[in-house]
RNA sequence: GCGCCUGUAGCUCAGCAGGACAGAGCAACGGACUUCUAAUCCGUCGGUCGCAGGUUCGAAUCCUGCCAGGCGCGCCA
């Protein structure tokens, strides 16, 4: 059982106790916190557990504090000192030797160790990127890439079953406009004196797919009529896709489903979500129009779902893709957007209260991405042509220094990516901060000293031997772990994993700075490599959460 | 005009669903390699937590109002 638990625990027994014996009277326990102060003077952990009791017991809390400490009864070799301090703090040291018990835990469990069953039995979708199959993936997509894909390897860590999604917008307007921009860009390659559509896509790609569709021997008609159009616009919209699903794989990332929009009306899952809606009395016809009643759920308005033209807009297709998907049975769903979107959320929301899954969706937004190359803003536009592509900063600064950064900041801040920032690898990008760590310590167990000694099952007797002060602040880091894996997962934070790693590998570099692992002691060999083993092994689970590769020699 | 996000040290950012004198990295300055990888370590310097009120025993954290930056407000996707 971990500390905070066990201090939880005896709190809530010496309440009861002390109540029992009419010592303090409360009505029930209120709810109070267990956590580490920032100053190590205010012991491992405190309590606020008198504060919060005060009201309730009309007494002062530094009293109350004292009544239960008298009524504590910790486990034997558990607390080494308690003490109320401040405004009525309890304040706890526990004994060192039972923070080393995390190690053989951590050897037992090996790469296990930090996952937990937090999500037993839970089935979670995290829907990301998502991109429209319109051009190739840019940097705002690694952003979100990055995010969604730690996000599931964290609820995973924690026991959830979870699947990876992306959607794929292929119906409509924007497949028609791919077609023509292919259409015109293969005539002007053609050698004809062609003007090439304003609302095109302007990018280089459309013409490298040009070049390529005319290399395979594919047909340009006359006249850009519509058929035409639509079959061109799914070649490049396929081979578009493809060059995504290759970036995000060099990028580590990949899905279990691709969910095609086109396949929602042929599995007739609109008329299905039309039809639920109806029932509700939520959708109404005006002006030759469909309308969903969104204001009725905290939109601004209602919103058209069907158009007067009889062609359904895009949210017609996104409220039957959230319907299909609870259909499929997932106890939650996370849609990861990029902040542009955020306007839609209410809408979405809106309808996902009407059809009753609004608890179990949850959507988050990931803040944009202002690239900077040597300091300079660089502008994006997809339309216009002119942005980064994903597949440019992974070939410029590589996977693992992308995914660490874009884990470094929380998703709703904005973040600035100074792409010659990314690709120096020194002390300002943190990601060889971190790999260097785990190198180092690989390194140390290819030492001819280290040999058979990392083998050895260690027992307590032998952790007597670390002594030293940051010994025993690795050994607390490493205990803590599993609470942090949990805390970022249930509050889906990545970063605070990235934050944590950047920590304990700085106490890491500092350990091995000032003392030496392999000595001319063989037991306090041994207890040093198990310790600098446990914290290979959390470096290594935690990059592995990120994406990030724990490289053995650097 | 309305809505969402952000505003913490010169720069980039943490601050764990309010807690005890506000943290890290970089930059600046000064030190440390015959020893398991110096992509490292040690030290110094640096902040009216955008501003003003309010709630609380206690506020960077919650509420209100301003100010500044970003994004969004279509029968587009």
């Amino acid at each position: 059982m971990r500390v905070k638990e066990i201090l939880r625990e005896i709190l809530s027994t010496s309440a009861q106790t002390a109540k029992t014996k009419g010592e303090l009277a409360f009505e029930s326990l209120p709810v109070f916190e267990i956590e580490t102060p920032k100053l190590a003077e205010h012991g491992d952990l405190a309590s606020n557990i008198a504060l919060v009791m005060a009201s309730q017991a009309k007494r002062p809390p530094r009293q109350i504090a004292s009544i239960l400490i008298e009524n504590l009864s910790p486990p034997p070799g558990f607390l080494a000192k308690v003490e109320i301090a401040g405004p009525g703090f309890i304040n706890f040291f526990i004994e060192d030797a039972y923070w080393f018990r995390v190690l053989p835990e951590i050897h037992q469990l090996g790469p296990a160790y930090g996952n937990s069953d937090l999500g037993r039995g839970k089935r979670v979708q995290v829907e990301f990127v998502s991109a429209n199959p319109t051009g190739p993936l840019h940097i705002g997509h690694g952003r979100g890439a990055a995010l969604g894909d730690a996000l599931a390897n964290l609820l995973a860590a924690t026991g959830h079953q979870v699947e990876r999604e992306y959607y794929i917008n292929d119906v409509g307007n924007q497949m028609f406009t791919l077609g023509k921009s292919l259409y015109y860009r293969a005539k002007e390659l053609q050698g004809e004196a062609v003007e090439f559509p304003e609302d095109g896509y302007q990018g280089d790609y459309m013409k490298d797919l040009a070049r390529q569709y005319l290399a395979e021997g594919g047909s340009v008609p006359e006249k850009p009529e519509e058929a035409a159009l639509q079959a061109l616009g799914r070649y490049a919209g396929d081979r578009i896709l493809a060059g995504i699903n290759q970036d995000l794989k060099d990028f580590g990332v990949t899905f279990d489903r691709w969910f095609s929009e086109t396949s929602l009306y042929e599995e007739g899952w609109v008329e299905r979500a039309f039809a639920r809606l109806k029932e509700a009395g939520l959708v109404y016809e005006r002006e030759g129009a469909l309308w969903f009643a969104a204001s009725r759920f905290g939109d601004d308005k209602d919103r058209v779902v069907r158009r007067s033209s009889g062609a359904t807009t895009y949210f017609a297709s996104d409220i039957a893709y959230h319907l299909q998907k609870f259909e499929r049975g997932f106890d939650q769903v996370v849609d990861l957007w990029g902040a542009d979107h955020h306007g839609y959320v209410p809408r979405l929301m809106a309808a996902a209260q009407a059809m009753s899954f609004k608890d179990r969706l949850r959507i988050m937004l990931v803040q944009l991405v202002t690239l900077l190359r040597q300091g300079e803003p660089v502008a994006m536009t997809t339309r216009g042509g002119t942005f980064v592509t994903l597949r440019e900063v992974i070939d410029e600064v590589g996977k693992d220094a992308a995914r660490f950064i874009f884990l470094t900041r929380r998703s709703d801040a904005h973040l600035d990516f100074d792409l010659e920032v990314a690709k120096q690898q020194n002390a300002e990008n943190p990601v060889y901060y971190v790999q260097y760590a785990h190198a180092r310590l690989a390194s140390v167990f290819r030492q001819p000293g280290a040999e058979g000694l990392e083998e050895a099952e260690p027992n307590q007797e032998l952790f007597r031997l670390l002594s030293l002060p940051e010994e025993v602040d690795l050994t607390k880091r490493l205990a803590a772990y599993p609470e942090v894996v949990e805390g970022a997962a249930a509050n889906l934070e990545p970063h605070r994993i990235t934050y944590f790693l950047t920590e304990l590998a700085s106490q890491l570099h500092s350990y091995y700075r000032n003392h030496r692992f392999i000595t001319e002691d063989a037991d306090l060999t041994r207890a040093r490599l198990a310790l600098v083993k446990g914290v290979k092994t959390v470096l290594a689970h935690g990059l592995g959460l990120l994406g990030v590769s724990a490289p053995e020699s650097m």
